[in-house]
RNA sequence: GGGCGAAUAGCUCAGUUGGGAGAGCACUUCCCUUACAAGGAAGGGGUCACAGGUUCGAGUCCUGUUUCGCCCA
């Protein structure tokens, strides 16, 4: 076997790697490194490009280099993993483009607490030293994540590995940057935003997480100018009152309605401020007055913004007092309340202190309460992209899976903020604008200019600040393939296709990458985005690498103790799109037993083909079930079909897991439960032409099962097909199988042969006959005579009959009267058990499955003389019924004659 | 305050065009039968959260309620 493709022939082409026999179990250690090296070295995983077909393209969701990857990856791992070697067996160019996000204030909080263990801060360091000390965290976990992703079995191609802080990903950055500013979508301005006092930077609105918190509700009284009049204000944050610009009221609320217009005096600081009416103000809320502190609430700024009030900023960075904030300069924000708050009650205006509850918002990456505050920042004007992106998910050229999704996806849209995206931190993009020294001019630039276009003046600074992730994020579909260059990659790869990624990173990421790519290349980035739920731990707590305990979820762990493909087969199985799931492990041992029962059942076929097994390779067209004598093989070749078909539909419908459990249920509930055992005559028989069938059979089905299995367990079933009969060299780029012709009569009757079988072994367990004792049976089988005959021996095994004695004949002129009777399927079954039939037992057991089909029959009955059912109800349902009374007639019947028989 | 999801067997979860409730694990009984004890055979176990409604027919569609979880403000 050589590789077909030159561009592609090495070393390792030749052979897979694996033992020259097969392994008598399933040992997945032994065989998913190799195959993975393997595939990766005949270049399986990288497309090429073809003009005449349409790619299907992933960008991979970038896992952020701040540590390593936990179960919430493996999921991503599995379900694009899937998606890809799907389209790959279809034929497609398929691409999938992995990478890594540099995550600026995260990595940059764990190389901060890293280097705290040796008494360091980032500024002890330095700017450029402390980056270097990230540059060595990056290079530790970005070997880490791509070992994981590796044992994680995923075929991307990883010659097109891309990196956020990569030069042409950073050339991206600045390109969107100066486009966006140039057109007026960015802009720098001194507005309210989050603040977290810890990292010390701007958050966006996204990055505040809102907690219920108990809290405080202070009551202060503030007097009027002129000291004749009070009136009390309630307030969660009291410090907060040195920076107050005004006290409001409702103006429709009576109680105040005198005080409107006068000016009253901020305790202890005295400073004079309004009172105004502002009909946002809560009447039921605490006093109904409320204090107005513009520079330190998003409420407060509003109404600032209405009554043209002045805003005044009482924190520094770092969240101690500043000037405006008088005596108490220099204290911690929460010192000054404790003191403000005494020295409220000593001059007798603290009315009470009452306990309230309420939502605080805290640092998403290191839950530090976040301050609002006025502040200089940049930002993104998102209402103007955000129009396109609402529009193209609504036209449906952009369609969110699951649907409920693309609601969220609206609201959200539809009530978006301008995006704070300046950061004070120093891991990350540096935003492209400089300042001059000498005249103050702002220079926006891709390129870092050398002197001031306004003055010349090459005293020029670049702005300090960096940007947020999510922005060079939002770019990823069309940067990792080169853009802003006109590449090859780009024009051919681009849009992508799916878009997968978990539910929530929805706002963060996904609606982000819609405006962006949208704006920056005039077509939505994908057309799909598919949406999985969370992997949860036993707590059902949210595995994150934030978590305290995250190593315990590296996927590692499962994947050295059960295999990857046991893993991935639960992760796809056990769950349905968009939501969580908490892994059980039990689930994940039940598919590594899968795994190994399709090893064996793969060494059962192997083990039969005798000397040439190649001769029972299949070709590349489906079997024909009419081609083929035995209805055992034109039942399962059917099954196999029926199967692939709709394995294929619900793949192409995002329905994963439902088609990984029909493969599951075929392979081991039909193919190994029943069509091994019923070959195992023929294979041990004396028709040699029959066997061979039987061989031809059994390599065909498993052969094109093992490919719809592929995408699920992708290691174990190539090791089994290499080791099969099989066309081409790999599985991985093996076709997908196509839904070829179905028997349905075969169909019906390898039911109806099953029900035979299991309510002999049913008889048979019932009155506990020895398993080893092989019994007598004779069957009246009416015009399925003939096919019964055909499978006499299927039968003999598979119920444990004395083939000997097993009599098939159309009808009965007398039936045994020492033998119980099965009336099933159209068929009458005897089984004369001689001592062990005790008649008035059997009398009881009949009359019980007489009573069984009364009620059946009722019931059918029932429905069918309802006229409206008759007339409503699709015909086939109908007909099912019909079908289904008409044999309980005839059930009823026979047992009626055995009961007169047995008097 | 607005929105979304979940509620099905003891446990973890499936059940997508509405047509007699399923899997894995656990449980009971039996079996090491030359692919497989990581297995085979036979079983037990559910008023599908609750109350209404639509329909010939509802786990599935509609309305409301309860409990839990999440998102947004």
């Amino acid at each position: 076997m050589f590789c077909q493709n030159p561009a592609r022939r090495n070393d390792m082409c030749d052979q897979a790697p694996l033992p020259a026999e097969i392994g008598r179990t399933y040992d997945p250690q032994a065989i998913e490194r190799p195959l993975y090296d393997w595939w990766r070295a005949r270049g399986d995983f990288k497309p090429e490009i073809d003009p005449e077909q349409e790619p299907f393209v992933i960008s991979m969701p970038p896992p952020n280099v701040t540590g390593a990857l936990h179960l919430g990856h493996a999921i991503v791992a599995a379900v694009e993993d899937h998606l890809i070697r799907y389209h790959r067996m279809t034929g497609r160019p398929t691409l999938w483009v992995p990478g890594t996000d540099h995550a600026g204030i995260a990595t940059q909080n764990v190389v901060e607490r890293e280097i705290g263990k040796e008494g360091l801060t980032r500024h002890d360091l330095g700017r450029e030293e402390f980056l270097k000390r990230v540059w060595q965290w990056k290079e530790i976990y970005h070997q880490r994540i791509t070992e994981q992703h590796y044992a994680l079995g995923i075929s991307c191609d990883w010659d097109r590995e891309r990196f956020t802080m990569d030069e042409g990903l950073s050339e991206a950055v600045r390109e969107a940057f100066v486009r966006l500013y140039e057109e007026g979508l960015i802009y720098r301005g001194e507005y309210l935003i989050n603040w977290c006092p810890r990292c010390a930077t701007a958050l966006s609105d996204l990055e505040v997480e809102h907690e219920p918190t108990d809290a405080s509700l202070w009551h202060v009284r503030y007097w009027t100018e002129e000291g004749d009049a009070s009136i009390t204000v309630a307030t969660t944050r009291p410090e907060t009152i040195l920076g107050d610009t005004a006290v409001a009221v409702h103006p429709e609320d009576e109680r105040y309605a005198s005080l409107i217009g006068r000016t009253v005096r901020l305790p202890v600081i005295g400073r004079l401020v309004p009172v105004i009416a502002d009909e946002a103000v809560d009447r039921e809320f605490g006093t109904g007055a409320v204090k107005i502190t513009p520079a330190h609430d998003p409420v407060d700024y509003a109404v600032a913004q209405r009554h043209d009030l002045p805003l005044i900023n009482i924190m520094h960075d770092d969240m101690t007092m500043n000037a405006n904030a008088g005596p108490y300069e220099g204290q911690d924000r929460y010192e000054c309340r404790e003191n403000l708050v005494r020295d409220i009650r000593e001059m007798g205006d603290l009315v009470k202190i009452e306990p309230y509850r309420h939502s605080l918002g805290h640092c998403q990456r290191c839950a530090t309460v976040v301050e609002p505050r006025i502040s200089t920042q940049w930002f993104v004007r998102a209402d103007v992209l955000a129009k396109p992106a609402i529009e193209a998910v609504r036209e449906g050229r952009v369609r969110i899976v699951p649907e409920r999704f693309t609601r969220i996806y609206y609201n959200w849209m539809e009530n978006i903020h301008d995006w704070c995206i300046s950061r004070q931190l120093w891991w990350g993009h540096r935003i492209p604008v400089w300042y001059c020294d000498d005249c103050g001019e702002m220079i926006v630039a891709r390129e870092e200019p050398t002197r001031c276009p306004a003055c010349t003046s090459e005293s020029l600074r670049q702005d300090p600040d960096v940007l947020d992730t999510w922005f060079s994020s939002g770019l990823w579909p069309f940067s990792t393939l080169g853009w802003p260059e006109e590449t090859e990659d780009l024009a051919y790869f681009y849009p992508t296709s799916v878009l997968e990624t978990a539910y929530d990173i929805l706002f963060f990421w996904v609606a982000r990458m819609i405006m962006l790519g949208i704006h920056m290349t005039g077509e939505p980035p994908f057309h799909t985005v598919y949406l999985h739920g969370l992997v949860r731990n036993e707590d059902g707590q949210k595995i994150s690498k934030s978590m305290e305990d995250a190593e315990r979820y590296d996927p590692l762990y499962i994947i050295q103790e059960y295999g990857l493909d046991p893993l991935r087969f639960t992760l796809l199985t056990g769950s349905t799109p968009g939501n969580d799931m908490k892994l059980a492990e039990s689930r994940i041992e039940a598919n590594r037993n899968f795994a190994n029962k399709i090893w064996q059942a793969t060494r059962f076929v192997l083990g039969n083909l005798g000397e040439d097994p190649d001769r029972f390779a299949p070709g590349a067209e489906p079997l024909d079930p009419a081609t083929l004598d035995d209805d055992a093989d034109r039942w399962i070749v059917s099954r196999f079909h029926a199967l692939a078909a709709e394995a294929t539909r619900l793949i192409e419908a995002y329905q994963l897991g439902e088609a990984g459990r029909q493969i599951y249920d075929f392979l081991w509930g039909e193919y190994c439960d029943w069509y091994i055992e019923m070959t195992k005559v023929r294979l041990r028989g004396e028709d040699h032409e029959a066997a061979d069938t039987a061989r031809r059979v059994l390599v065909y089905v498993l052969e094109g099962a093992l490919r719809l299995l592929h995408p699920y367990m992708p290691f174990v079933t190539e090791a089994l097909w290499q080791y099969l009969p099989h066309q081409g060299e790999a599985l991985i780029v093996a076709p997908w199988p196509r839904a070829g012709a179905r028997d349905e009569a075969a169909l019906e009757r390898m039911e109806g042969f099953m029900e035979v079988v299991r309510a002999i072994r049913n008889a048979r367990s019932e009155y506990e006959v020895d398993p080893s004792r092989r019994i007598a049976a004779l069957i009246a089988a009416g015009p399925r005579a003939p096919f019964m005959a055909s499978q006499a021996s299927a039968l003999a095994t598979l119920a444990r009959i004395d083939e000997e004695q097993l009599q098939i004949v159309e009808t009965l002129d007398a039936a045994p009267e020492q033998a119980l009777a099965l009336v099933i399927a159209g068929y009458e079954i005897y089984l004369p058990l001689a001592a062990l039939v005790d008649l008035e037992r059997e009398r009881e057991r009949l009359a019980q499955e007489l009573t069984n089909v009364e009620q059946e029959t009722q019931r059918a009955s029932a429905l069918l003389s309802n006229e409206r059912f008759v007339a409503n109800a699709p015909a086939e349902v109908v007909q099912k019924e019909r079908d289904k009374l008409s044999a309980q007639e005839e059930r009823r019947v026979k047992l009626e004659e055995r009961l007169a028989a047995l008097g």
